[in-house]
DNA sequence: TTGACACTTAGCTAATCGACTAAATATAAA
DNA sequence: TTTATATTTAGTCGATTAGCTAAGTGTCAA
């Protein structure tokens, strides 16, 4: 685990923090499904995620053209059960929660082709 | 509690974990005592404190001249078990213990006078 | 093997942040 | 009431950061 600062600098920031809340809902997500959950451009995203791992928080398996995030199996179990306690009181982690089930509902080729085709 | 970004964004500062890691430790240091360990300017002592402050993480009771800090008692209490752990691999932080030892053991007026005529 | 495409890297910009100094505020002591 | 002093506020500066676009890299499919 890298130290705690950069751990919590990880964190410390809105779209990350949204996209560990999905982690810890979801188990694992495609980078295609982070742009369309944080609506931003994938350079964004990738640039984010980079970050997480970097902190030890997360990590990226290729496979062919994906790549896919989990959270990291020796993800602080205090500082998780925190997470989930005080996200369940933000309003903005809920919406995500059901905008998450919209996006699992596609397979990541369809996202990805439906990203490139309108917006 | 604030929302949890915030919590987030005052701890992931290094000289703030520091405060919150002696607090952790001491139950109550005047900023005086603050400025000794982190060795830094009243006021940038002062800015961080604010930080903590609205974060809801710290409290800060004013007597006379001097302003006392002590964790706020709702501090989340699992955020608290991680940040025990974590901080505890942390060589500046248990260098910053030592150096604590000797702050507390000057009385504020001291202190303040010490760091007055010198530095 | 060429082209499409998912993601990353590089380079830029505007905003945020942590540090400082100087001035202001508030309290205690002379 | 004046002066000293502990802290805060205001203002500035350099460094970091989150976002973007554009170019680069690696993989799959035609």
């Amino acid at each position: 685990m890298k130290p705690t600062v950069d751990v919590l600098k990880a964190l410390a920031d809105r779209n990350r923090l949204r996209v560990v809340a999905a982690l810890m809902r979801q188990e694992e997500l495609c980078a295609c499904q982070l742009v369309e959950l944080l609506r931003v451009t994938g350079a964004t995203a990738s640039r984010h995620m980079e970050l997480l791992i970097r902190a030890g928080l997360v990590n990226g398996r290729k496979e062919g053209r994906w790549v896919y995030y989990r959270l990291e199996a020796d993800f602080p179990e205090l500082l998780f059960q925190w997470l989930e306690g005080a996200l369940r009181a933000e309003a903005e982690i809920k919406d995500d929660g059901r905008k998450l089930d919209k996006i699992v509902a596609c397979l990541p080729q369809e996202l990805c082709r439906k990203q490139r085709t309108k917006q």
